[in-house]
DNA sequence: GCCAACGTTGGC
DNA sequence: GCCAACGTTGGC
């Protein structure tokens, strides 16, 4: 059965516009090791991911994209002109992960950050309670809630 | 721009 | 292994 997710981007680094653009992105950068654990051992293809926009005015749930690659090594984290740049990470021990997710649907008005706080039913969120993890899995009945919210209702 | 929350690092 | 210092995230 498919997880749903959750996967934060700062607009002026990469927007849910980008992904429409690009088609599908892979995601790399990810230095949290629990963001990089979902990454690398729990995401499958064809799971579905909404897309929020941190930092962003308002902070929204803007929308959704899917899996369309496991995990495996995050390259930039071995290039020492990016900005992710780990000098830990050797090509045995790779560290960082990323996914490549591909672009569903924009909704028609982002879900302000604001909004999900005051929706019955969300209260348990990630997001809500433990802002910073960048990646991170949404429960089957969030994430319909959500959708609904998303497709305007 | 401020600052609270929180993850990571490093001295001991 | 503890914990203080530090850096980053991200809402406001």
């Amino acid at each position: 059965m498919p997880n749903n997710w959750l996967m934060k981007s700062e607009p002026g680094d990469y927007s849910i516009d980008d992904l429409e653009r690009d088609g599908k992105t892979h995601w790399d950068g990810v230095r949290n090791y629990q963001a990089r654990n979902f990454m690398r051992d729990t995401m499958k293809v064809g799971d579905e991911v909404l897309f929020y926009h941190s930092n962003a005015k308002p902070p929204a749930v803007v929308g959704l994209a899917k899996v369309v690659r496991e995990g495996y090594p995050d390259h930039t984290a071995r290039d020492p002109n990016d900005k992710h740049f780990d000098p830990k990470a050797s090509q045995d021990d790779p560290r960082w992960f990323m996914v490549d997710i591909a672009f569903v649907h924009k909704f028609a008005e982002p879900i302000p950050l604001a909004v999900l706080r005051e929706t019955p039913g969300l209260e348990k969120m990630a997001l809500l309670n433990r802002s910073r993890l960048s990646v991170q899995p949404v429960g089957e009945d969030e994430f319909n809630i959500i959708l609904r919210l998303g497709m305007g209702e």
